[in-house]
DNA sequence: TTGTATGCGTTATCAG
DNA sequence: CTGATAACGCATACAA
C-alpha cells in the first residue's frame, strides 16, 4: 500500500509538503502542490486514518447509540444527526443496542479506545454511574433531562407533555385513562410515570396498575393492548400511546373488534409520524430532526449545554 | 492518558511483556502477568486502538451499509449480522445511506482508509464498477446474486421466488397481476421485473405499466397504491407486495374503502414480518437472520463464496 | 515556502 | 520466558 513517503518521493518533495497539501495548508507553491496532487492521483493514494488519528488524537467520528434501528422514532432522530454531521465533515458510527447494557458499554469503550471523538445516546439503559466513568474520554451527549449539568443534552420535557395530555383528556371528561409505553425503566418513561401518578393524585382518581401497558413500540404490539382492554371488566376510556406506530395498530385492531374510536376508546399518540396523519390520530408532534441537529452540535462543541424542545399538540380524530 | 509505557514502568516489566499480557500470549510468568494486570486495573488503562490498528493493519471492525435503519427488513438482517459479530469478537459500524451513492462511497472509503476490515452491503445503489474499485482494500460482501465470482454474497433468488408467486396467482385464476416494490433500479428489483416480464410473455398477458407501483416500503406507502387502484378503470385483481409493511397498509386501506380481500384484490407479501402474521397476510418467509449470519461469516473469511437462500411460501388468508 | 527530525502508542523481530 | 529496538504512517516543532 502506498504511503505518504512514496508520494513525497514521486512528487520530488518532502513528506511535510505532502502532508500540507493533503491538509490544505496555505503557503505552498503551486508547482509543488500540483506535483503532489498528481502523485496522489496516479497512485490512488489514501491516508491511513489510523495513523492520522494516532497522531492528531481525534477521528472526526461520532458514535450514535440507539436501541433499535427499526423504529421510526429513531429513524427521524438519526436523520437529523446525519444531516448535521455531513455539514461538519464528520462521520457517524451507529451502535444498535437493543437496550442491552453490554452493548452500550461497548460503545462507551470505543470512546476510551480513541476510536470515536464523542458519543450520542439517543436512549440508554445503563445506569448513570457507568456513563460518568467515561466522561474523561470524550464528549457524551444525551436525549434526556439531566439533573446535574455534567453533560450536554437535548430533551423533551416528558413530564410536562404527558401531564398536558392527561389534563386535556380530563377536560374532555375522561376519568379512566391508561397509557402505553415502550419500557418501564428509561428516564423518559420514569418522567411520564411520575406525571401519571401526580395526575391521578391531583384528581383523586384510583390507580389501576393494569392501565399501564408496556412493551409498546411497534404496530403489532397493539394486539396485546387491545386483548387486555377487551378482557378487562373496567377498561380505560382513553389511552395515551407513546408511539404512533402502536396507536395506529390500536386503531386497526379496534376496527376489527368493533370498538369505536373515540367513543369507546380515545387515543392520543406521540411522535406525529406519517402513519398518524394517515390514520387521523391525535398526537404530539416532536421535532426529532431538530433534536438530532442540536445533539450533534453539542457533540462537537466544547461547552456543555442543555436544550429543551417542546412537543406540539396536533388535534385530529381520535379523542 | 496512560499508555503502555506507563504500565510497563508501574509493573516493573518491559512494554513487550505488557503487550503480551494484553494479547494473551502463552509464555509469561504468573508473577509478571499479575503485576501487569494489577497496573492495568489501577490506572484504568485502555489500549489506544488507533495505534493497535496502525501497527497490526486491521481493526476488528466490520462496516454494514443499509439504506434505512427504520425498515424491519433491515432490522432483522442486522440482527443476524450482529449476533454473529459478537461471537467472533468483532464490532459493527453501521452506515445509513438512504440509497444515496455518495454515502455508499463514504463507507467504501473507510475500507481504503483502513478504518474497517470489511464491508457488508445489505443493499446498494452505486454501480458495480464503483464497488470494484475498492476490492483491493478489504473484503466486500453483498446480498445479491453476483454474476462473476469476484466477491462473496448471500442472496435470495428473487427471480425464482417472484415467478413462483406469479404462477401461484395464475393458477388461482388471476390474470391481472400487479406488484409493489421499493424502488425500480436495485439488482433485486431488476430480477423481479425480469420475472414479471417473462411471466406475462409466457402467458401472453398484456403489459400494464401502471400495474407496477414503486416507492412501496412503509405502511403508509399503501395509500398511494390503493388510490391508484381505485382510480383505475381496469385495476389489478392481485398484487405482489415486496414488503409486508406495505401489504399490511393495503389491508388497512381496503377495509376503509370496502375493497374486500381476497375477493376484490388478492395479496401476497414478502418477509413474513410479525405484522403479516397479525393481519393474516399470505407471504414469503425470508430467513433474514440466517442471511445476516452467513454474510458476516463471509466478511471475515478469506475465501470467496456464494450462498443461496430460499424463501418459503406461507399461505394465509389474502389470496 | 520548504525540509529534517521527532514522536503518537502499539506490536513484531530478534537476540538473549 | 523476557527485553531492546525497529517500524507502522502520519503531523508538527523547529530550523532554514
Amino acid at each position: 500500500m502506498v504511503n505518504i513517503k512514496d508520494i513525497a518521493k514521486l512528487a520530488g518533495v518532502s513528506v511535510t509538503t505532502v502532508s500540507r497539501v493533503l491538509n490544505n495548508y496555505p503557503y505552498i507553491s503551486d508547482e509543488k502542490k500540483a506535483a503532489v496532487l498528481k502523485a496522489v492521483q496516479m497512485t490512488d493514494y489514501q491516508q491511513n486514518m489510523n495513523a492520522v488519528s494516532l497522531r492528531t488524537g481525534h477521528t472526526s467520528l461520532i458514535g450514535v447509540v440507539l436501541p433499535f434501528s427499526h423504529h421510526p422514532y429513531f429513524g427521524l432522530l438519526l436523520n437529523g444527526i446525519a444531516n448535521e454531521a455531513i455539514k461538519h465533515n464528520h462521520k457517524l458510527l451507529l451502535f444498535q443496542t437493543n437496550y442491552e447494557v453490554e452493548k452500550e458499554i461497548e460503545a462507551l469503550r470505543m470512546l476510551k479506545e480513541k476510536r470515536i471523538d464523542a458519543l450520542i445516546f439517543c436512549s440508554r439503559t445503563c445506569d448513570w454511574p457507568i456513563i460518568q466513568e467515561y466522561f474523561p474520554y470524550g464528549k457524551i451527549v444525551l436525549c434526556e433531562k439531566i439533573r446535574d449539568g455534567s453533560v450536554s443534552s437535548t430533551f423533551v420535557d416528558h413530564y410536562k407533555t404527558f401531564m398536558g395530555a392527561l389534563d386535556y383528556l380530563y377536560d374532555k371528561g375522561h376519568r379512566k385513562i391508561g397509557y402505553c409505553i415502550g419500557r418501564r425503566s428509561g428516564t423518559n418513561s420514569l418522567d411520564r410515570e411520575a406525571a401519571y401518578k401526580d395526575f391521578i393524585t391531583k384528581h383523586n382518581l384510583p390507580f389501576h396498575s393494569d392501565y399501564i401497558y408496556d412493551h409498546c413500540l411497534t404496530f403489532e404490539d397493539s394486539i396485546k393492548v387491545i386483548n387486555k382492554v377487551k378482557e378487562s371488566n373496567n377498561p380505560p376510556s382513553a389511552l395515551l400511546v407513546t408511539s404512533d406506530q402502536t396507536a395506529a395498530g390500536i386503531v386497526t385492531c379496534c376496527q376489527k373488534e368493533t370498538i369505536s374510536i373515540p367513543e369507546d376508546l380515545a387515543l392520543i399518540g406521540f411522535d406525529n409520524q406519517p402513519i398518524a396523519k394517515m390514520m387521523n390520530i391525535t398526537t404530539f408532534d416532536i421535532p426529532y430532526k431538530e433534536i438530532g441537529k442540536k445533539v450533534f452540535l453539542q457533540a462537537i462543541k466544547d461547552e456543555i449545554s442543555q436544550e429543551e424542545i417542546t412537543a406540539t399538540f396536533i388535534e385530529r380524530n381520535t379523542v
